[in-house]
DNA sequence: TCTGGGGTCCTAGGACCC
DNA sequence: TCTGGGGTCCTAGGACCC
């Protein structure tokens, strides 16, 4: 019988993700301040190093920035998240020709499982820069490798191996003697563990736990009678017990939300209603995707909180679906219905979304007593798959419905998009020959 | 003038049942 | 005048993540 392998996590994770994605196709953006905006071009989501050394902070408004573009050269690009997926999925990729064992866990990390690798390798730390080189050099993306025996301690570990350069971009935590781990524990604050966030880090303040190192030495006993069962799980993990297994094949979605906010304010109801029924097609498109189907779905609307003075008003209603679907027209119209039941007049909007909730797998769609319904669905069904296939072939909203509307003055602003450089035939990147 | 979007999990408390 | 106990299910809200 072989032993019980103890698992060894690697944490890949990308640097500065999306600002790396768009200096690999416009090397003009090398030294230079970036930063990548959320929609609407509203805050900074992505820093470049040398916009971090400005000082500026995840989440910062843009117009609060502008001092900083004239100052020194500061860069927003508006973001352009077909490029970032697709060069996500090209850097996930690599990753799998490494091993099979790869959990993809956000848009710019992967954990991987490497305990096996050993005998691949004359050392983990050899792997992972050949990881690093292999990304780099495939994709263009710079990433950090860091290695621990559990997957809370493999995100501790990628931490150092960014912001220590003298480890050369990886860490291996499995091999550094306890002292050192010990004093490198020490100088990171406790919030930069994985799991703990604003709220717990002052909890964990006032009970004079201020760094990993203090969180590691605590009873977990002790942690799960202040907090919940999750921070004991983080304790353990913390102490190498692993407690988090690698999800490797990703389950379905619980819900699917869609929603943006608009780039102007819009009062009426026709506008609200075709914006609504935009973000219902991207939803049922995802739905659709993983094949489920939804047997409720929330409408909400929201005026501009951050205008205080301005009359508020945000309300939500859930429409149950008594036949689940996927079919968009069922769902806009779901939608639609909702958005009257809360829409008031008289309010400057600023953004509403839809949720698709109770979501089921499409095959076990609950049969019905009437033969009808089943044909129904069946014509449902090809009517959808046509609309998928017209929209992958030729662009989203090739065919749409016509409650989405066709004016769209309400759409987000985005005054600084970089092409679909790696998605679109018409947007490739052009080389000049000198 | 301008402040993102999309997810998951856990817990407490109420409704309801026997 | 006396007024149980235990279980399940559901939901809202709070915490976290990127």
């Amino acid at each position: 019988m072989p032993e019980p392998a103890i698992p060894v996590y690697a944490l890949v994770d990308c640097n500065n993700f999306y600002v790396s994605a768009e200096r690999v196709f416009n090397p003009k953006l090398e030294d230079c301040p970036v930063v990548v905006l959320s929609n609407n071009d509203g805050c900074a989501v992505a820093r470049s190093a040398e916009a971090k050394a400005l000082g500026i902070q995840m989440g910062a408004p843009w117009f609060q920035l502008q001092p900083l573009v004239k100052q020194h050269g500061l860069i927003g690009l508006s973001s352009n998240y077909t490029l970032y997926g697709d060069m996500s999925a090209r850097v996930m990729q690599v990753l799998r020709t490494f091993t099979p064992d790869v959990e993809v866990y956000s848009i710019d990390e992967s954990f991987l499982r490497i305990e096996r690798m050993r005998q691949l390798w004359p050392c983990l730390v050899v792997m992972g820069q050949a990881i690093r080189t292999q990304v780099r050099q495939w994709t263009g993306i710079p990433v950090c490798v860091g290695i621990g025996p559990t997957k809370t301690l493999a995100k501790l570990a990628n931490h150092i191996a960014k912001k220590n350069p003298q480890f050369g971009g990886v860490f291996d935590m499995t091999t550094c003697p306890e002292g050192e781990l010990v004093s490198l524990l020490s100088a990171i604050d406790v919030s930069e563990t994985w799991g703990v966030g604003r709220r717990i880090a002052a909890k964990l303040d006032a009970m004079n736990i201020r760094t990993v190192e203090n969180l590691r030495r605590a009873s977990p006993k002790a942690i799960r009678l202040h907090f919940s069962v999750v921070l004991e799980r983080t304790v353990a993990e913390l102490q190498g017990i692993s407690c988090l297994a690698l999800e490797d094949v990703a389950p379905p979605k619980k819900q699917i939300v869609s929603s943006r906010s608009f780039g102007r304010m819009v009062m009426t109801y026709e506008e609200l209603g075709e914006a609504l029924s935009t973000y219902v097609l991207r939803a049922a498109e995802k739905l659709r995707v993983q094949k489920s189907v939804a047997g409720a779905l929330q409408v909400f609307v929201m005026t501009n909180v951050f205008r205080e003075t301005d009359p508020q008003y945000s309300n939500g209603i859930v429409i149950p679906l008594p036949n689940p679907t996927n079919d968009t027209l069922k769902l806009v119209a779901a939608a639609l219905y909702g958005l009257k039941r809360i829409y008031k007049p008289g309010y400057a909007y600023k953004k509403c979304g839809v949720m698709l909730m109770d979501l089921s797998p499409q095959h076990q769609r609950q049969g019905s007593l009437f033969s009808q319904v089943e044909d129904v669905a069946r014509h449902s069904d090809a009517l959808m798959s046509v609309l998928d296939s017209i929209n992958a072939r030729y662009g989203r909203d090739t065919l749409t419905v016509a409650a989405a509307g066709t004016r769209n003055t309400w759409v987000a602003r985005a005054e600084n998009k970089t092409p679909c450089y790696t998605t679109r035939w018409s947007e490739l990147p052009k080389a000049w020959a000198h």
